[in-house]
This record gives C-alpha cells, structure tokens and sequence, in this order.
RNA sequence: GGUAUCGUGGCCGAGUGGUCAGGCAGAGGUCUGCAAAACCUCGUACAGCGGUUCGACUCCGCUCGAUACCUCCA
C-alpha cells in the first residue's frame, strides 16, 4: 500500500510491468550547498528504493540534478540561481553546478544514501526538452511570444483537468494570481514557459527554433523521466513544496506531449521545520549538512553524525512534518545508540548462551516465505526466511511480521522502528539471563536486524572501535593494568584510569564478562 | 482570499471506534566496590464545543489555532 497523492488515499502498488519498476524523483537545483532539507527526500525515497528491492523488484530510480536554475525571481527577467550564483562568485556556471553537485553527492553518500539508478542533468539533455515543446507546439497547446514559448493552460483545462493533483480550480488561480510586471508575454498568468529567450545578460542559453535561451521551469523532469522511463512509469516522488505548480505542470505537459497521463503513483515528502516553521533556502533559516556535521552553527549545541541524522529523518512518517531540535536530535542519537549497541550484543549472543524454551517442539510450516511474498511483491529470490511470515508463530516472528507489514503500509518506518526497540529489550533481558530465547528465534532476532535495521533503513555503524590495531593494543593493556589493580581492591587507581581516558572521551564500562570500551 | 494538511503526555513522534505505540527526559527499584550499561515499575496524552454510537483520541459538524502551497525552495 503507498499514499498516492493524485487520490488522496492509500492504494494498492502495482507496477506496469513487474517485475520493473520506474521511479523519477525531483532531485537538488545545485546552487548551494545541501541542508536538512535536502536530506528529506534523498532518505525517503531511498527508503522506497531500498524497500522495492526487498521485495524483489527491479527498480530503475531516475534522479535529476538540476543545474540550468529555475529563474530567482517572479518576473521573467529574473535572473537564473545559478547564473547569479555564478556572478557573485565569479565562476563559469557549470563550475557552479559542478561544486554543489559534488558536495551533494559527498553528503548524500555520508547519509548512507543509494546512488540512484540515473542521475541525468537537465544541461544534457536540452535536445529532449526542444523536441518535447515542439511537440506541445504541433498539438496546438503552446504558443510562441517573442522567442519565448508559454504553455497553454486555459486551453488545456477546457479538455483536462489542471489542478488535478494539488486540489486547484483553475479559475480560482486565474482569479488569485497576481498581475506581475513584464508578463505582457503570456496569453494568461497562470500560463508557464516552456522556452525562454534569453536576455543579453544570461549566460547559460542554447539554441532553439524559437531563439537563444533556455527551457522552462517544469519542462526537465517531463524529459528526462519520458527518456529514461518511458511514456508512462509507476512512481514519482519529490517534496510537497513541489506539489504546485511544478508537478502540476509536468502532469500537463507530459499529457499533451506523450498523450497519455505519465504517472500512476504521486509521493511526496513533507517539509523539515524549524521552530514550527519550513527550513527552507529562502527562508534563510535552513542549517546546511556540513554544520550538522560539525556542529557549526548557532543553533546547533553539538554536532550530530551522519547516521543520526538519517535515524531522525527516519523515526519520523514521510508524511508528517518533522519539527528539528537539539532535544530531538539528541533523543535520536541516544535511541540510535542504544540500537547499534544491543546489536553488537546480539552478535555475541552465543549458543551456550541460549536456553530452549521448555517443552516447545519447533515445528513450522516450511511453507516458503517466496509464497507470502507475492501477496505484496514478485517473487524474492534468496529469502532467508524460514517461517510463515502471515503466521508468525513467537514474538520474534512477530516482531519481523510487524516490521514488514509496517513498510507495505505505506513505508511506516517509525513502526519499524518502535519493533526493533522491542527487539532490544528482547537482546538485553536474555544478554543478562532474564529472557531466554530458541536457536531459531535467535537466528530471526538476527535477520530482523540485518535487514530492517541496515538494508532497509540504511543505518550504519559509526564506530571508530577495532579501527586500528595499535589503538585496540594499547586500551588492553591500560585495561589489564586497571583491571588488576581492582583485583586488589585499589579504587583510586582504577578510578583514575577510567576518568582520565574519558577525558579523551573513551567510556570504559565494567560488565560481568569483562570491561569494555568504546569512542564517545 | 483560495487550496491542502495538521493539532497526541516535559520534548520528538506512531496509531486505532472498545488492552499497549516507540524513543528521549523525569521518578522509584534491581544489579554493581563506585560509575556506566542493562532490566523492572510509574504519568489516566490525544486543541475546544456539540453530534452519531452501547462506547470516540479515532467518524461527522462547528469553533479556535498552526503550517504548507498559490512566486524560487526538498
């Protein structure tokens, strides 16, 4: 089940050709460096791409980069983000594009953020986006002014609907636009550009029929996703603010162009806030990922790892608003913690460790976890699933059952999430002889991590433990010096030790197997 | 003004017509030389007012409030 947009309701996935899958996703205009905000969509539809994969699906996910630059202001003598970014600092405007799609990709890999399938420029493919308003052109939806091309949408609505995806009447918009300067060009405000010509201070400008310019706001994502995914493609994602008018637009003009609706399911994310309020570029009040990282930033108390960014992001629905803080980051990175330690605990949970459950004969349908798949997805290959997943028959089973019906309705990662807490509590009660647990549900306990915890959710160790040899030689002996000096009873001495090396930010902990240490 | 979404305990955040989300913080306890970690117990939270219902936080209506989009934004 995944929340489409277009119908305002939950619906049933089906793909136009499973096992295929295509998936177009509305990535960064790179004109600056990447925020929180950016990291929105990157981890949701990874999360959708990641899950698709699970199921066994063959995904094609197109995200675009953006580096033609929507134009910066409401007039259309604006100029182009990047160009002015270009001028400001004086670089080619490619230099530009080139930069932040670079940090962008440097960020979004730290995230733990899959490569896309495709990620296509709209700057490569101007040829598409000319022969798509030529064939806007032909079927009589478009007109050209001056060089410059604008969209039909009057005529449009007369036939379909424009503002069937945000909820929009189009008369209320005719009605509500604002009269702008300079628009004397289009037939009607609501009217949007597919071609712009381009005025003498604009650097980036291509040939065209119609003049030297350059092609309109919307027109890049209809291109790119027809050329890589075909007329028609079953998922597109991008952030609610791009609602309207953009995927509005792209729904008209990929419908008058390739004369059928190109979409089947609409995803969008909703909007990181702060102090209640969208965390956006123009806002000003964004804080980009490098500050999280390092913490630089006035509103920043600390800074906060890759990972627990993403566990944030994750905890959360896509679809709800997220409201920052220190206090949730801090909540975040402390649940994330717990997280990963009991799953180092869980690895070294040993058979001698594990006590059958008292006269439980484990006895389970070997009926194949394939089977149960197809209600949701094609065929999985190498499941390693080994009961009946609609009938789970321990709470460990449970706890799996729970975590895949949580993200086939409709990507619920939060539920995910509350399962592998309750997952943890399992872990720590049988790690201190509360709790025992069968070989088999231990083997599940484990394959409930591996894949709900890091291939589904994408989370990673972020440990610098076991890095380095001379590092793990050393903290032995300091241990083993501490540890015969508690032998004898010698607190001083041992307490010295463990707060002078937590100073240095190593936390050693006494536990009944002997201490541990790990890098704060 | 139009359109849409939302209002959950100190904070973040799921969910449902009739036991329970979960995390963080807080209180008490167990364990431990002390810490830390872990485990157990604890808060009668669902904006307000009506209505439907045997029963509503969950459905309907109204009120109040918030946010997003309508101009670039993830």
């Amino acid at each position: 089940m995944i929340y489409n947009t277009l119908t305002r309701s939950k619906e049933i996935f089906q793909p136009l050709n499973p096992p295929f899958v295509g998936m177009y996703v509305c990535g960064p205009t790179v004109y600056g460096d990447p925020h929180l905000g950016h990291a929105r969509p990157a981890i949701t539809f990874d999360l959708v791409f990641r899950w698709l994969q699970h199921l066994g699906y063959k995904v094609r996910y197109v995200r675009n980069i953006t580096d033609v630059g929507h134009l910066e202001n409401d007039e259309d003598e604006g100029e182009d983000k990047i160009e002015k970014k270009a001028r400001i600092e004086q670089l080619e405007p490619m230099e530009v594009a080139q930069f932040y799609s670079d940090r962008y990709f440097i960020f979004m890999d730290a995230l733990n953020v899959k490569r896309p399938s495709i990620e296509p420029r709209a700057s490569g493919h101007i040829i598409e986006q000319i022969g798509m308003i030529g064939k806007i052109l032909n079927a009589g939806y478009a007109y050209e002014v001056n060089g410059s091309v604008y969209f039909d949408v009057i005529k449009y609505n007369e036939k379909y609907r424009y503002g069937k995806l945000s909820g929009r009447i189009l008369e209320d918009l005719v009605s509500n636009t604002r009269v702008l300067e300079g628009q004397d060009e289009k037939h009607n405000s609501v009217d949007f550009a597919l071609w712009k010509k381009a005025q003498p201070e604009h650097i980036m400008r291509w040939p065209s029929p119609w003049s030297e310019g350059f092609p309109g706001w919307h027109l890049e994502c209809s291109a790119m996703s027809t050329k890589y995914l075909g007329e028609q493609f079953d998922i597109h994602g991008g952030g609610l603010d791009l609602l309207f008018p953009h995927h509005e637009s792209e729904i008209a003009q990929s419908r008058i162009a390739n004369g059928k609706d190109a979409v089947r399911y609409w995803l969008h994310n909703n909007m990181i806030t702060i102090e209640g309020q969208k965390m956006g570029k123009s806002l000003g009040n964004f804080i980009t990922l490098d500050e999280f990282f390092t913490g630089h930033h006035k509103d920043l108390k600390q800074a906060y790892s890759p990972m627990t960014i993403r566990f944030f992001i994750l905890q959360a629905h896509y679809r709800s608003t997220l409201d920052f803080s220190n206090e949730a980051l801090q909540a975040a990175e402390k649940g994330l913690k717990k997280l990963m330690a009991a799953y180092e605990r869980l690895l070294k949970l040993v058979p001698e460790d594990i006590v059958a459950l008292t006269g439980k004969v484990q006895v389970r349908s070997q009926q194949s976890a394939v089977s149960n798949h197809q209600a949701s997805g094609p065929a999985k290959a190498g499941s390693t699933l080994r009961f009946d997943i609609q009938h789970p028959a321990s709470s460990i089973q449970h706890l799996y059952a729970n975590c895949y019906t949580a993200m086939n309705d409709d990507f619920n990662s939060p539920v995910v999430i509350a399962n592998l807490f309750e997952g943890v509590r399992i872990i720590n009660s049988v790690q201190d002889k509360k709790e025992t647990i069968t070989a088999e549900d231990l083997e599940i306990l484990k394959t409930l991590f591996s894949t709900f915890l890091f291939e589904i959710l994408g989370l990673k160790e972020e440990t610098t433990t076991g890095q380095d040899q001379l590092v793990d030689g050393l903290m032995h002996t300091i241990l083993s010096l501490r540890e015969r000096a508690r032998i004898n009873r010698d607190w001083p001495a041992s307490d010295t030790i463990r707060t002078d090396l937590e100073k240095l930010h190593i936390l050693v902990k006494d536990t009944k197997d002997g201490p541990t240490w790990g890098v704060q």
